[in-house]
DNA sequence: TCTATAATTTTGACTAATCAAAATAAATAT
DNA sequence: ATATTTATTTTGATTAGTCAAAATTATAGA
């Protein structure tokens, strides 16, 4: 059985893979997201290789394993089915339930998991806008790209927040911006670093372009 | 921060000391509720000693201090709430539940445990009707007794059961033995170690002391 | 009181996970 | 092509938690 340190690893590879659409992720990455050094990281990748999650390239990064795949995808579903739940049961701000759904992820059971799914009705989407894994291990792709992408005039709808940073997430809801939002860009300055958006009440929000990667939306209209 | 190791083993100290009602509880009997070597428990018992949580008297057994009990009775309340929303809300049977919550009661913060409280209406006993003890930390002294210790023909009323086995919780439930049940105790015999009772209804259950002791009741009439 | 038995503690070893700091390799700039 | 900077790996050490088996102490029996 994995630990829930061979859990968060094999997670957070999978989340920067779909997120970055990259199959080998850099040990730096590895240790930034899991909060360790780079000696650390690296031991791991070879206990982590040795135990069969990941295969581990020295010096270039890692990937998974099919094994390592189906039980990240596994974690995935986790976390974001509980995150719902804190949400849409116990009424919790969407800023603080990250941190909560990462210690339960490990303490769930199958069995409580797919208890909890049958009682929340099945949703697709976490409170972030981010797909739920089925059970299966299948994710929804998502067509959706960074608002920094987009340019000065354009229509968007907002699918999901992938900065998981309370300050921000509190930031974002006081702005409006939450899945399903319709957006407007009136503003893009790229020397500047900055984009201004209108939201259809008229609400005007600034944001620059670290926070606007963050911020995954579809052309609309 | 307490590891879940250490809330484990405080939880189980307190546990023992109020279902026997002893100061002490020798090292072999750590042990043996942890699932671990004597060995193992001795030096626990040092390190807890070290961090404050427990006494230690060696050759005699361990107590638990102010702060010891302080974070052994938040535990005992998690585990409870956790058993009670698993039962209520997703429906689990009350054999599985003890396993369940003996993971969760780690992982679940004081905020998520609050809410879920609210929750749930603020019960104050679980499945197997043990009390929860309050936020505060208090837990309501329970008056019952085993039902071993009654005599032939008593009529009693059952109050909790507090063997966590799997396999006895279901042939309790399937023996109506559940709490709230009123029972005749229609015949005793010391030598043979069996107990026989009467349900309600009629119903003719055989119990061995062993299993009447973790049956607990109260006088009925 | 001596002896056998039971409970407890000690010793030595192991795994998982981590860090700090030194060593090495790769990438970038001059 | 070198030198500098950055990324990665190695090395040596630490802590928590555990076990097996030997040593010790307490308890109970004769
Ligand atoms: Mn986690
Ligand atoms: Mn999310
Ligand atoms: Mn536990
Ligand atoms: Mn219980």
């Amino acid at each position: 059985m994995a630990t829930s340190t061979v859990e968060n690893y094999l997670k957070e590879i999978l989340v920067i893979t779909l997120e970055e659409e990259i199959s080998k992720v850099p040990m730096g990455q590895v240790a930034k997201v899991l909060g360790v050094t780079p000696g650390t990281a690296t031991s791991m990748a070879k206990s982590l290789e040795r135990d069969g999650w990941i295969k581990y390239f020295p010096r270039v990064g890692v990937s998974l394993t099919k094994k390592g795949k189906k039980l990240a995808m596994n974690m995935l579903r986790r976390h974001r089915l509980l995150e719902t739940f804190l949400v849409e049961t116990l009424g919790l701000d969407w800023s603080e339930i990250h941190a909560e759904a990462e210690e339960l992820e490990h303490a769930i059971s199958e069995k409580v998991l797919e208890k909890l799914d049958d009682f929340l009705g099945r949703p697709r989407f976490d409170p972030h806008g981010d797909p739920i894994p089925s059970k299966g291990g299948v994710i929804q792709q998502m067509t959706s790209k960074p608002l920094s992408e987009f340019p000065e005039d354009a229509s968007v709808r907002i699918e999901s927040i992938i900065d998981q940073n309370k300050e921000f997430l509190r930031f974002a809801r006081k702005s409006n911006l939450v899945p399903g939002q319709l957006l407007k860009i009136i503003g893009k300055e790229v020397c500047a670093d900055a984009i201004t958006l209108k939201t259809l009440k008229g609400k005007v929000v600034n944001l620059g372009f670290r926070s606007a990667e963050k911020v995954l939306v579809l052309p609309y209209e």
